[in-house]
DNA sequence: AGCTTACGTTAGCAAAGGCTTACCAATCTC
DNA sequence: GAGATTGGTAAGCCTTTGCTAACGTAAGCT
């Protein structure tokens, strides 16, 4: 999960993974869509598929990169258990402030009562 | 969602933000959790803290800071797209596979025929 | 066989990132 | 007010990273 993580934090590598989502592209096709070198593009690749987020298929002189949606299974769990424990605790935040608010109305409304009775 | 995404490639901050995910606490008390000096763990909260990923609290001369899930959900969003697609995407390429073996069975089937009548 | 196409690899460079030490400001505490 | 806590900031040092240019290699093409 660490290395899709580091893999993720790239811009281009983001860019990259969309474009091989739906359909399976050579280097050179991946190339064009960038403003770098093919050579940074396929060192991008290499973070990608170590990080086993795509994989690859040779076809004589061409190699064919495709993502492979599995690879992000461990990161989404990690963010999917920090969202649900996460809202759970602001959910409960919430409803705690909520219950002090009426908390403190009615001892500003006993307050209240208390100074007319005092008057 | 960028700064999110940097932001995690980093297991310190990976780490830290789970440590303040259920409570708040002060810097001096995340930073005894980790091998490094406490000014490195100032910096990794400035960095979670641009990602909005944490929220800070004053008090005194301390400084608490907590998890804020919701600094998440640009990223959440994001892999959730590109994982439904991409599943979406393996199941019709296991249908379409499936519906080619079939076809070749059954070509298969009738050069069988074939080479039986040739006989 | 020779040229071209498609890619990976290497070396080298500048920028970014993570760390430490030293220092500074603000707030408690006595 | 003096000293102690708490924590942000700055400077400096490696290491990592993203890039390019140059080269190597294997598979088409003529």
């Amino acid at each position: 999960m660490d290395a899709a993580a580091r893999a993720l934090a790239e811009p281009t590598r983001r860019e990259i993974l969309r474009l091989v989502r739906d359909d399976e592209r050579t280097v050179g096709d991946i190339a064009d869509n960038f403003p770098v070198s093919r050579p940074a593009i396929s060192q991008h690749l290499r973070v990608l598929e170590e990080a086993e987020l795509v994989t690859v298929r040779s076809e004589g002189t061409r190699r064919y990169y495709r993502a492979r949606p599995e690879g992000l299974t461990g990161l989404r769990d990690w963010l999917d258990g920090f969202w649900a424990l996460g809202l759970d605790r602001l959910r409960l935040e919430v409803e705690r402030e909520q219950w002090q608010q009426r908390k403190e109305r009615s001892a500003s409304r006993r307050a209240h009562r208390q100074e007319e009775s005092h008057e």
